[in-house]
Formats: C-alpha cells, structure tokens, sequence
RNA sequence: GGCGCUAUCGUCUAGUGGCCUAGGACACAGCCCUCUCAAGGCUGGUACACGGGUUCGAAUCCCGUUAGCGCUACCA
C-alpha cells in the first residue's frame, strides 16, 4: 500500500484558529503516523479576503505548534489554468453546461423566492433560458458560467469518523464550478488541486461534509477515485456555540500570548475530539502520533476548556527542566521589561511548580530579581496588621539571624534548620516566623517554602528587603 | 422550509451487546500532608436526552420524538 498524502488547506482570510490547527494537528498526526506525506496548501482563491500577512500568521502559528509540512505551501490561486481546464473538460464531457445568466439575473429568482417564501433552488427545467435566447448571447460573446449538472443518482461515502453518509443527487443544485470571470469556484478548485497533489486522505471540519457530495460527483466525473473522507467535529465556546471573536483567545497566537507551551497546546487539542482510548491524559508528541487513529476521532463538536488547558500546561511546566523553559521566560521577560544577568534556572526550578503558563511564571521570576515589582498585597497587609508590632520585630529577629550566613553557606538546606531554632527560641510557630519573611520578600502570603525564597532571591537582596520591610 | 450530521457527569472523555448499581481527567467540596500556595494522596456529589422495539441481556443495534449544529452563494 502506498503511504498515504494528506493535506491541511486554510484559507488566509483571518487567523489560525483553534479549530483549523486541531485539524492540521489530525492531518499531521496521521501523516507521521502512517509515514505518509503532508501537504500544506493556501486556498486564497478568495482575492478580496486573503492576504499575505494572514498566510505568514498561520505558518507561524503552524510552526509554533510544531506541524511541519513536507510539501507546500502551494497556493491555490497559482493553479487556476488547472482548475479551468478541468472544468473546461467537465463541458466537454457532457457532465457540465454553460450558464448563460448573469448574476443579476438569478438574483431577481432568488429575491422572487424569497418574497414569496418558496424556498429557491436552481432547476435547470426553469432557470435555462430559452434555446433561442442562449443562440443569441453566444453568439455576442455574452460571458457565461459553468455549472456542473448533478446526477440524479445516490452520493455516499465511508466516512472515516462517521461511517457511512449518503446524499441523493436530487437533493443538490446544479452548482457553479468555474465563474464567468473563468476562475474556478472552491469544489471544484479543491477537487482539481487534490487530484493534481495525489491526496488520499482528506481529514478536514464537519463544516465540509455537505461539500463532500458535490466534490464526490466531481471525481465521478473526471474519472477519479475519490479519497478517504474523515469529517472532524467542530470545536465550540464554553457556550455550546461556535468558537468566535466573542469568546475572547480563538487564535493560537493568542495562546502564545497568554504563555501556553507548544507541547500542551499540541496535547490538549489533540484530545479535544480525539482520545488514546485509555486514561492517559498527558502524552508527549511521539506518543501522539503513535497511538493516532482516526477510529478514535469524536463525532459530535466539543466545547474548549480554557482551565484545563491551562491545568495541563501547568503539567508540562512542572516536568520540563528549567532549561528548556528559559527562551520563553526570556521572552516574557523582555515583555515586563525585566533584564537581568542573573542565572535563571534556579528561579525558574521553584517557581514552575507553582505555575500555570509562562506569563505567571515569567511574573514571579520578575519578583525575585526587582525588588522594585515587591507591592504588598491585601493579605500581605493583612497579616502584617494582624501581628502587629510582633511583624517588625520578627523581620528583625531573622535579619540578624540570617546577617550571620555567610555567602557560601546561603542555601535552602541550611537556612531552613536556621529559621526553625529561630522560631524555637521564640516559642512562635514556625509560620510565624515565615509568614513576614514571605511578606517581606515577595509582598504576598504565597510562595515556595521560604528557606527556597531566600535562596533564590539571594543573600543581600534577601537582607535588604527584610531591613526595607521592618 | 429542505438535506445532512450529532446526542454518556458542568466540561473533555472511556465504552464497539454481558467485565457498567457506567471508569478516568478538569472544575467543585471535604480531609491528609504542611511555614503559605501549589503538587501529591484519600473521600464525595453530579451523566447514558425521551419513547418504543430487537435480544436471555442494550449506554452500546433498529425506529420514532425532541434538541443542537452544519449546508442550502458566480464565499471558502
């Protein structure tokens, strides 16, 4: 059997959205899956809505994810000479006609429909115009389209998420394939291109199935097996409605943004709509695509979950070494307009497990080395007022206590028996003793332990906050 | 309106006729751990849309109802 050839074909008319990568996600698990080929084509036969910024965005966002392509990106427009003969030999055949009425023409049935509440559909009994009339705009030159004449006769398929799915001919217009302009309308460019790439597999949105008919009858017509159909649910809003603009983050950049990791990113959408068939929930990349089957896919839409998207990145951040987490704090960094020379790795190793994206995690580093971002918040206040004069006094208690450290011996395992005989010989509860020096440090109530804290923030830096805040 | 698709916890899902008084995860609540917060561990509540069949047996198969979604362009 030869290796499948698979295809992701956004139209560059807005963003990449959540719901195009997931199914460029599918088509490349599938690909590498079955060591096939994966093909990336730029469907901006649409020339009013396509633009090249839109194109470089999506290959970004691609990029991003980690979907990499193995031909491409090919650009439908470039194929139009292909397109138009292919229609052209459609006419030829016999299986499609010329369509001498004007646009404006068929708007006045269409509006007559409307007005009259009969729903419209174009017959080709009642919409032709008389032989005559064809005669005499033929031989004027009059431009015309090209319609496809839909054989009366049943359309179905072996949908590979949804099994069988069947259409009767009757049931579909006579649709247009190339338009007066001698451009090719989207079935039949997305046909003719696919012929010409050798695609086998066409995983793409539900949104397409009543698409899938038409395409169906167009192969039939040229002469060519039809590929495999697989039809992924759509992806909606918490609302149950489709995602958009009013949802707020629907671009994948927008979760760049918001410090998402690629690697969860990536596993979460992979189980949005699709599912390993076990438990497992957190899979790395070579996982995915091993265990990638079509059978698995879901047949009805799911709802994105921002919160377990981020519980699951927060995964990926507690298990990634501070290594491979530096580039992007780096980035967040540079955004909160942060420049240090201090080695991040410790910081970044303690502070990850309390993260749950790369902006949070990228704030709290940003504390650690600007004493300027140390704000006491509502609790931090709160407790301070709650012990009172005890607070100074404590924050004195430990700054004299830890003044005795020497550099070389500044680190988490040896302050912490320090702080707890400090807290002993006060007779005050350990957090006591911690709390303000937390407080001090960061400005809030909640941190990794404190001998941790005074670890990473460092030995001087460390004193200096306690003495400014006692 | 027509045609098509879909229907398991609030959400993502496991389930492909008996292993299901329906399993896991997120979220939520409680407890444990504990200097705080996370993480982790334990516990809890919450689901097979409805009605008919088929079958010894149905969340799983069939039919109908209801609901939701998609398409119904010289857009893609």
């Amino acid at each position: 059997m030869t290796p499948p050839r698979v295809r992701f074909a956004p139209s560059p008319t807005g963003y990449l959205h959540v719901g195009g990568a997931r199914t460029a996600l599918f088509n490349w698990f599938y690909a590498k899956h079955t060591g096939g080929t994966f093909v990336l084509r730029i469907e901006d036969t649409d020339q009013q809505r396509s633009t090249d910024a839109h194109t470089q965005v999506i290959l970004d966002g691609l990029t991003w994810l980690g979907v990499t392509w193995d031909e491409g990106p090919f650009f439908q427009g470039a194929n139009n000479a292909q397109h138009r003969a292919d229609a052209e030999r459609l006419l030829t055949l016999g299986r499609a006609y010329k369509d001498y009425l004007t646009a404006a023409e068929l708007e006045v049935h269409r509006a007559h429909a409307k007005a009259t509440g009969v729903p419209f559909r174009f017959t080709r009994a009642t919409m032709n115009l008389s032989a005559d009339e064809v005669a005499r705009r033929e031989a004027a030159g009059a431009p015309y389209a090209i319609r496809f004449a839909i054989p009366d006769e049943e359309i179905a398929w072996d949908d590979a998420v949804h099994g069988r799915i069947s259409w009767q001919g009757r049931d579909m217009d006579d649709f247009i394939i190339l338009r007066s302009d001698g451009t090719a309308i989207y079935n039949m460019a997305v046909v003719s291109d696919d012929i010409a790439m050798r695609i086998t597999h066409v995983i793409r949105g539900d949104d397409h199935v009543s698409n899938t008919p038409k395409q169906i009858a167009l192969y039939r017509a040229l002469g060519h097996a039809e590929p495999i159909f697989a039809h992924v649910p759509m992806i909606l809003g918490a609302d149950g409605k489709k995602l958009s603009k009013r949802h707020g983050a629907t671009a994948v950049g927008d979760y760049q943004d918001m410090g998402i990791l690629p690697g969860a990113m990536r596993n979460f959408l992979a189980l949005l709509g699709w599912s390993p068939g076990s438990n497992d929930e957190i899979l790395p990349e070579a996982e995915l695509i091993a265990r990638f089957d079509l059978g698995h896919v879901q047949k009805k839409p799911a709802v994105f979950d921002t919160t377990k998207l981020e519980w699951m990145n927060g995964q990926y951040l507690s298990m990634l070494p501070a290594a491979e987490l530096l580039d992007p704090v780096r980035r967040q960094l540079a955004l909160l307009g942060v420049t240090t020379t201090r080695d991040l790795s410790p910081i970044i190793e303690v502070v990850k497990l309390r993260s749950r994206t790369i902006t949070h995690l990228a704030e709290q580093v940003a504390l650690r080395v600007d004493a300027s971002r140390v704000v006491r918040d509502a609790k931090g206040a709160a407790l301070a007022e709650k012990l009172g004069p005890k607070f100074a006094s404590y924050l004195e208690l430990a700054h004299s206590a830890l003044s005795a450290v020497t550099p070389t011996e500044w680190n988490a395992a040896a302050l912490e028996p320090l702080l707890k005989q400090l807290a002993e010989n006060e007779g005050a509860k350990l957090g006591d003793i911690m709390q303000p020096i937390r407080v001090a440090l960061t400005g809030s109530t909640v941190s990794e332990p404190v001998p941790e804290l005074l670890a990473v923030v460092g030995r001087d830096e460390s004193l200096a906050r306690l003495a400014a805040a006692s």
